[in-house]
DNA sequence: TTGAAAGCGTTACCAG
DNA sequence: CTGGTAACGCTTTCAA
């Protein structure tokens, strides 16, 4: 062990040094190294055993510089106090390691993606750009453009130039208010959230057009900012209310805020679901917890990633293939928070 | 602004189209955009109108080919069920960027970080190296110092190769002993996180040597494996014991396990504080919910992650400075989820 | 104050 | 099968 370990301040080791030991040409331990199978066996064999004896170290940045391909993917995401973007984030590190990509994380801060953040974008030469929980500015979008970089949000349908890979969220508005309904539940009100995500409206929407549909109109709706607080402060207004005008349902459209309407309930002393349904959205790991128990639709996280970097592996080659929306169907995960159908 | 989009599929600018575009040579570009004192103000002017015009952006890949600085930090992590982590890896990504750092994220699985993924640190020529919820294999360790990568480990004290920046935990858990035995509680258990974690570890050796001196031994000890869940399971542990045998008080050494004790408590019934003392360690949002109000020591993050940093760049330089760990005190938060002391 | 040229480490192309 | 050479985009001497 001790015999790989180098002297500080030792050289480094690089194709050309590796030439100079092997007796070869750069170009041949660059092939050698790759696999080409233009290579002699015992050729390869020699140098993959030096190159493992010096500890040879690949530099990606020359080899990018020389291929066009940095095999960095920039992952840019906004403030993420919800769980669910540390879930997602989580996800995309270890399958862009499986890919062979890494990520460079940017953080957007909470408004849109501006021109400086997606210039260091390209300044890092980076393949591709997923981006979560923030959206794109219009300049920033056209400057991703120009210079080819493929773009894809995950969790956000795009309004500019960008592939997209979400949840069904207006299905899954729809499939919750049906549970609900079917539940037995005739009044209804919503706990919104940041109210220029995509992703909140389009769930909103499919509560409320279902429910419409029946005849039913939602009859509140408060902001929860996509925050516990602010689904705790949400959660206390309801509870502030004369019970013969509470709602029978509450529909916070992400986990994080079901979690804090259900414990500013329980501070209130009103029993979920006995006097009151909470559903949320998501299926963020917290909101399973026995305390919670949280009927929710879930995202098909790990799908959702995955499909994300197909969208942006597709593209980065230089393919100009057209924009994609991709909708995967969330899963209704039914457990304790709401009364359900008999 | 449409003027400033460029064509799909146009080439990039570089120094030297843009040097040719304005009749001056490479490196003459090159000095102008880099605020070089000898270029005429004139010449500056022209240059860096007709760069932002043609949204030149500078390769920072190329740039680091030929410098030898890359501007990147790797930051490692491991699996991060505890949300504190989220927290700190937010923390550390802005705070890198406003300091004109990125980070470069690299998941290291539940084990020691091994060779390969410090093989993909030293593949980006990463300046230095931020690693937190891991350790670092020795193998690992002897490759970035004999690539003179500085490494800098977070909320962990280095058995090897390593500067560190974390809690005093030690005292940290000193501090919870004396709350808890000055208000009044004399039988203690501890839910410990995980085993092999410094962290956990000096945080419980706090807490044990403090009551040890005033001759009490720690009743119990459970394993929690730093997660919510294995927390969770403590409490119904404790929960099942004949309440004559349970414990005064209990000492979670993470937030997040915390949570887990008291909601198992809430559940079987037992109240908190009233019955038992729960406290946790950490400090994160969570943790100060209404519903938990843990009084806990919580760590100094972004004084943490700052200084982390700054060993970190100290070190970047190529200056060989010595390994040194940081211990920055955390702060006693105290809240409702343990008897106080008169 | 500016220009020319030589690298940085890798890959790709063209010979042989 | 292998070797040379020319890029890739930038910085950095060394000259002018």
């Amino acid at each position: 062990m001790a015999g790989t370990a180098k002297e500080l301040g030792e050289e480094r080791e690089t194709v050309v040094t590796l030439a100079r030991l092997a007796g070869v040409a750069a170009s041949t331990v660059s092939r050698a190294l790759k696999g080409d199978p233009r290579i002699s066996a015992p050729t390869r064999r020699r140098i993959e055993a030096l190159a493992s004896a010096r500890g040879y170290t690949p530099n990606v940045l020359a080899r990018t510089l020389s291929s066009g391909r940095s095999g960095l993917i920039g992952l840019a995401l906004g403030p993420i106090a919800n769980p669910f973007y540390s879930e997602l984030m989580q996800e995309a590190v270890s399958q862009a390691a499986t890919r062979g990509l890494r990520l460079l994380m940017l953080s957007a801060g909470s408004g849109p993606i501006e021109d400086d953040t997606a210039q260091a974008l390209l300044q890092y030469q980076v393949d591709g750009c997923l981006i979560t929980s923030a959206q794109l500015s219009s300049r920033a979008a056209h400057i991703c453009a120009a210079h080819n970089v493929p773009v894809v949000m995950v969790n956000r349908v795009p309004r500019l130039h960008a592939s997209a890979i979400a949840c069904d969220n207006f299905q899954g508005g729809q499939e919750l208010a049906a549970f609900l309904h079917n539940g037995g539940h005739r009044s209804f009100a919503i706990v919104r959230g940041n109210p220029d995500s995509s992703t909140s409206i389009e769930r909103e929407r499919g509560f409320v057009e279902y429910l419409a549909a029946r005849g039913i109109a939602v009859a509140l709706r408060i902001d929860g900012a996509s925050t516990y607080d602010g689904g705790f402060s949400a959660g206390r207004m309801f509870a502030e209310m004369p019970p013969e005008r509470r709602p029978d349902a509450i529909f916070a459209v992400a986990d994080i805020m079901a979690m804090g309407v259900i414990d500013a309930f329980r501070i209130a002393g009103i029993g979920v679901p006995d006097e009151i349904s909470v559903v949320g959205f998501d299926g963020i790991a917290a909101a399973a917890r026995p305390v919670y128990a949280i009927t929710t639709v879930a995202q098909p996280l790990a799908r959702m990633v995955g499909r994300g970097l197909d969208l942006l592996t597709a593209r980065i080659g230089g393919t100009a293939l057209p924009d994609e929306v991709v909708l995967l169907r969330g899963e209704l995960a039914v457990r304790r928070s709401a009364r359900r159908p008999a």
